[in-house]
RNA sequence: CGGGGUGUGGCUCAGCCCGGUAGAGCGCCUGGUUCGGGACCAGGAGGCCGGAGGUUCGAAUCCUCUCACCCCGACCA
């Protein structure tokens, strides 16, 4: 392709939008547009990755006998009524505003809608059926570029199976699937055991890559392959020390000591021997929850230990409650239900707040001075903690989610009426299972993976065009002439190469150009190389240059290409 | 939805506090010089300053309302 002819708008400056890597450069490189908050549009470059992941995606799911189709975004919404979605949405599903209906969000109801129509018999199934179209929700806060939009591409399959033993495998099936796609395509991935949350269902995994721009944060052990999203996470801690003998309580004047770190300070002691208070409301009436030292509540696996609802209690209802303000709350004589962490569990001569200002109290024996106290875990796992699994150091950082399968059961099929004929004769709802993928987060992961500070490195797999030829100082004819002929040779022999032929851009700026745009292999044909009927070849991510004589520069690039 | 920020030529931004003929750099057009890491010289085009209303002799600038976009949070299949 001639560089001339393509609209490639590139971008010397970083625009204004943009702050997550994958988004600047995307926008840099002229690969999309924004249209409005959380809406692309995908220019030439752009949409050429997406559809190369797209046919990675088709070939690995027709492989495991995925059957694709192509479904209307616009759905009457009464379908969606019928398994209560609308209002599981809610603002998030966007309504037509002139006719009764609803921009999909996704296409559960309108594959289980055909298959009760069109599947009757056991004979007929399993069926793996799916989609490569965009999605629409009101996302209330679009970001990150193409990571959060309002409308995005997503892979979608259903598999229908008579049984769960037979979702099994098709949900194995498509985690080996995802396996493939995502290797494939270059990334760095890891895989996260998940509670299904509103999808329904009895199991599921997400697959997601490290990035500064995710939105979850997880832990992760890489030698083990642990990996748990942080509100769920577990690690192996000491606990506190349990020392011989237990003080009596004490107070402690501590005037204008808040924090942790203050108490800590003031009275030269080590975090563990402190115990911090939080409070609480389940169910409208007021929780202790203790953490030792500056561990974080984890709110998640409090509400489960708790079994309701929490929200923190306001600052000024602290004083109703304990007597205290914030700081200088704590166990002894507080009026409620108190629930510490697993990691305080036998703890004594604790300090903690005294349930009056500026005042602390010391010689807390939990065991013998809070009756009733339970334990739980409820603290936030923290990076270099042991993974529960093998014992190495746990990573903690935050991730992008690009899959997530699902084994759905029959919540769909049984509201819907998507029942099947055993051999006996019997009507079985049929058990399906859901499988997403996102397209241009794959892409914009793949960039947040794969760059550096002059722009993108693809990968062959994702490359729009493989090589970049850039011929240098076209204004002389002869030199126009030489590198063209290189572009029609590579050409000819089947490469896929996008020849820089820009008559009157210098050179500079076609270096720079080719490394934002990152094709993986650059060739360089400049006038003295050419006088020795040589070009220089670059490795865009290793920065590798070779010179190479032209008529053995096929095979080399073909050996060059091997190898990336 | 709460908090913060920003809207001025295609892009990045200055000007706003303290009202008085709308600016710079990059990009674009013309001519010339350069020609392997976003070059230089000369000339040129392009903006009713997000929108509406108000105050004023006069508003990019002050006031009110509104819209859009970005960031943090809430939410998130």
């Amino acid at each position: 392709m001639l560089q001339s002819q393509l609209f490639i708008p590139t971008l010397k400056e970083v625009p204004n939008d943009a702050v997550v890597t994958s988004h600047v450069y995307m926008l840099r490189g002229g690969y999309i547009r924004a249209l409005g908050a959380g809406i692309y549009s995908f220019l030439p470059l752009g949409y050429k990755v997406v559809k190369k992941i797209c046919e990675i995606i088709r070939e690995e799911m027709d492989a495991i006998g995925g059957q694709e189709f192509h479904l209307p975004a616009l759905n009457p919404r009464e379908i969606w009524e019928e398994t209560g979605r609308v209002e599981a949405f809610g603002d998030t599903m966007f309504h037509v505003k002139n006719r009764d209906y609803v921009l999909a969000p996704t296409h559960e109801e309108i594959i289980t809608y055909h298959a009760r129509k069109v599947v009757n018999s056991y004979k007929e199934l399993p069926q793996i059926w799916y989609q490569i179209q965009t999605k629409f929700r009101n996302e209330p806060r679009p970001r990150s570029g193409v990571i959060r939009g309002r409308q995005f591409l997503m892979k979608d399959s259903y598999s229908m199976d008579t049984s769960y033993e037979t979702l099994d495998k098709s949900y194995l099936l498509h985690d080996e699937a995802y396996r493939k796609i995502f290797g494939r395509c270059g990334l760095k991935f890891f895989v996260v055991g998940a509670s299904s949350g509103a999808m329904g269902g009895t199991g599921s995994e997400e697959f997601m890559v490290q990035s500064p721009a995710g939105e979850d944060t997880v832990a992760h052990c890489e030698p083990c392959g642990y990996a748990a999203n942080v509100e769920v996470a577990i690690s192996v801690i000491p606990s506190v020390r349990r020392e011989p003998v237990s003080k009596d309580l004490y107070d402690i004047s501590t005037p204008n000591v808040k924090s942790i770190d203050e108490l800590c300070q003031f009275l030269n002691i080590n975090e563990r021997q402190t115990a911090k208070s939080r409070v609480y409301f389940a169910n409208e009436s007021p929780v202790l929850v203790l953490m030792s030292g500056n561990d974080e509540v984890n709110e998640t696996k409090l509400e489960k230990a708790i079994g309701s609802g929490i929200r923190p209690a306001h600052p000024e209802e602290l004083k109703d409650i304990s007597g205290a303000d914030a700081g200088s709350i704590g166990p002894i004589g507080f009026k409620g239900k108190i629930i510490a962490d697993l990691r305080l569990k036998g703890g004594n001569n604790l300090i903690s707040g005294a349930n009056k200002n500026d005042f602390h109290t010391g010689g807390i024996d939990l065991e013998r001075d809070v009756k009733n106290l339970e334990f739980a875990d409820l603290r936030t796992v923290e990076a270099g903690e042991s993974c529960p699994n093998c014992s190495k150091p746990l990573q903690v950082f935050t991730a992008i989610e690009l899959g997530h399968i699902f084994k759905l059961g029959t919540k769909y099929s049984d509201s819907m009426g998507a029942n099947y004929i055993d051999e006996t004769g019997g009507e079985h709802p049929i058990v399906m299972g859901s499988y997403g993928i996102g397209v241009e987060r794959v892409m914009a992961c793949f960039i947040e993976q794969s760059h550096d500070e002059k722009g993108m490195i693809w990968s062959k797999a994702l490359a729009p065009y493989h090589i970049h030829l850039l011929g240098l100082n076209l204004k002389k004819e002869h030199l126009l002439e030489a590198s063209t002929q290189i572009y029609n040779q590579l050409k000819n022999a089947g490469f896929s190469v996008l020849f820089d032929d820009r008559i009157d851009a210098q050179a500079g700026v076609k270096f720079n150009d080719a490394d934002l745009l990152g094709m993986p292999v650059q060739i360089i044909a400049g006038e003295r190389k050419l006088a020795e009927n040589k070009v220089e070849v670059k490795v865009r991510k290793t920065g590798e240059r070779f010179d190479v004589e032209i008529i053995s520069l096929n095979s080399f690039i073909s050996g060059l290409l091997e190898k990336l």
